[in-house]
DNA sequence: TGTTTCGTCAACCGATTGGTTGAATATGCG
DNA sequence: CGCATATTCAACCAATCGGTTGACGAAACA
């Protein structure tokens, strides 16, 4: 996966509608229908095709065309790769200063066997 | 907090550009000014107090003005309220630590090749 | 004091976004 | 076949985005 920025850029940007959230929230119960998906909305089926569109390209869902119905499916794994990074700011800073200490504590005690 | 999914849009808008991410990284390793952050990128400082500005906004940094310099911070938590949001969507296992370490090695380790 | 540094503001620009509508394209059905 | 259903396409629109430039205020310093 060479260019996870552009990846990352695709993926926040989809996420950062409602909508579009909220479709990938109805596809966690099962997969759907585009016509399906659009019911809930006050909006026109192109505008849902749209983000659905967008979801696509995201990698955040696929979409099978069975007969006159395409199908939609959640696909968690572009999800994943943008969890990972957010968890790295998240955890990052307060457990890298915990660590930190602990590192010096351990470093200037006397006779300090490590233990894991 | 009921309208948690307006702060989700910001924060995950904020995110969804290569530049504010680039900052964040930067953020991650110390608090900067606003023209030591704005250093590395070749475009204006007014475009880059606007990334700051939006980053602000969506609370993933902060910003403390002291004397003329203004400094900004990481502030994580927002990071963690999406990366919460993220995990709902969690049918699959929560963010592994093994993919988490070997994304910030591919991620930090090259962080001198970060030229610009 | 006058000047330099730090950072924002305001106005502007082109590109993108999120929505609309109406027509078009498939596919399934009686 | 003819018609309804499912979905996208194309054109359009207002609003927002990411950037620019120049002017500006506030703090530091000679």
């Amino acid at each position: 996966m060479p260019d996870m920025s552009a990846q990352l850029d695709i993926v926040f940007a989809a996420l950062a509608d409602p909508t579009r959230r909220s479709i990938l929230s109805m596809l966690l119960e099962d997969d759907m229908a585009v016509t399906d998906v659009a019911e809930p909305f006050e909006m026109s089926l192109a505008a849902i095709s749209k983000h659905l569109t967008i979801l696509t390209r995201a990698g955040l869902i696929s979409q099978e065309k069975r007969g006159r119905v395409k199908w939609c499916k959640l696909e968690p794994d572009a999800l994943r790769d943008a969890s990972v990074w957010m968890q790295g700011f998240g955890q990052f800073e307060p457990v890298n200063l915990d660590a930190f200490e602990k590192f010096l504590e351990t470093q200037l005690a006397p006779a300090a066997s490590d233990s894991d």
